[in-house]
DNA sequence: CGGATGCTTGAAGCTGCTCAAGTGAAGTGG
DNA sequence: CCACTTCACTTGAGCAGCTTCAAGCATCCG
């Protein structure tokens, strides 16, 4: 189950090398160990990745660049970390990694086969695909803790509406299962917050709103409210 | 390398089979199915936990409970959904997780030597572990962007404080890694705020700060701040 | 030494929270 | 089946913390 950010991660554009760290790789015989100066990029997002790494020395930080260029920091990583979890479910980098200060990372080898998507394979497989999903959606919660009230609650309805399309079911035509009380603290927000938030985007026309029954009536409409960054200046919603 | 939340997490004290889910268990030929009915629970956190789930039918909650009280949602699983990941590394529950309406789970089976977080064992029990470590820091960040501010810095300055020592460092005197503008993304803020938060955690005789040096100057001041649940009418800091 | 970058401080505005009351829905017992 | 209780949801008013915009200061590096 895909998760589907509501603003586009953009990769890099830049060379990939340009800041040629691999002119100074070396390797030792425990694997692949390798130097990474400072600013210089272990991984970029989109980039083929083969294995994790674990951090020996020095401090990284990963981090998300979206389209409109904000950037979002996931964390940093010191020595003991495992980085680059992602390659043993896919074959590209799902965020970039940079060196702050002089680095050295070990090379892990995989021996589980990939743990592909698909619903054929061993549990094991399933399982480490569902721990890289859990990764994902935390990572797609915390950029949206930082976004203004309708916006996370228009991206919910949207990943929810997908949810709903990708098992088969109506996608514009749903009950929400949970408790205003507990949507609200999944999202962050006090529950008088959420309500609100359903109150104005019902009468934006939006969505129509009865208790639990939700209806997405403008599928755009809700795209552009939940792609906006924060803070631009715009009236959150009509009626807002 | 644990996590350490600035709140403790507290498990539920009530009998763990109080809604005696167990009476209405039963087994299929594709392994240990079982139909969870509504406001009961599939895991307690603390409770052994033996093997991930498959969501097959219905809606789950995961939640954490703090010890003062507060809920923080983390989830909502649905069908195709994999919950209790935590089994491939650890032997009990890291969150509760109740059922929101009538579900059917499948239990998984794991066929990967435990992840122990020790340093021995395989690089792929390694990247596992690794994995829920990033699981455990992302679930915490969550918890964590809800804070005020200065809760928020003291949070992270604990927590680095926490990882210098068990890397064998120096844990009250210490250089943060990464720029402002870097720490301030990681945590959600604006700049400005973060700045002003080490000027207040600095006139409060908590840390002294020397632009990137960190002294940690009052271990219990800082716990105490970093534990405090927002909005209980205390102020923030002293020159708040 | 000088430019650039990073950090700090100030002032104003606004979003979201708290407190509080009112409305609606749901479940229970007579 | 209906009155009553309880819980969930909505709406309102006031407040406070964070962000933005703006300027000044420190630090680094050529």
């Amino acid at each position: 189950m895909p998760v589907h950010p509501t603003r586009s991660i953009i990769a890099h554009s830049e060379p990939h090398f340009s800041d040629n760290w691999h002119d100074r790789c070396h390797s030792t015989d425990t694997g692949a160990a390798r130097i990474i100066h400072r600013s210089q990029h272990l991984l970029r997002a989109g980039d083929p990745i083969e294995h994790p790494w674990l951090v020996v020395a020095g401090t990284f930080k990963s981090y998300l660049l979206y389209a409109d260029g904000e950037e979002q920091v996931l964390d940093f990583h010191r020595p003991g970390d495992i980085i680059g979890v992602e390659a043993m479910v896919q074959e590209s980098g799902h965020c970039s990694i940079v060196a702050l200060d002089t680095c050295n990372v070990r090379a892990l080898s995989v021996d589980v086969p990939d743990a592909h998507p698909t619903q054929t394979g061993s549990d094991t497989q399933k399982i480490i695909y569902g721990m890289y999903q859990t990764i994902l959606r935390l990572t797609e919660r915390l950029h949206m803790s930082v976004e203004p009230t309708d916006q996370r609650l228009a991206s919910y309805l949207l990943e929810f509406s997908e949810a709903q399309r990708r098992r088969g079911l109506k996608p514009d035509a749903f009950r929400l299962p949970m408790r205003r009380r507990d949507l609200a603290l999944y999202l962050s927000l006090a529950t008088e917050t959420l309500s609100r938030s359903f109150t104005r985007l019902s009468k934006s026309g939006l969505v129509a709103v009865d208790n639990h029954e939700i209806g997405i009536i403008d599928v755009e409409g809700l795209r552009a409210l939940a792609g906006q960054p924060k803070n631009q200046n715009i009236p959150r919603c009509a009626n807002g």
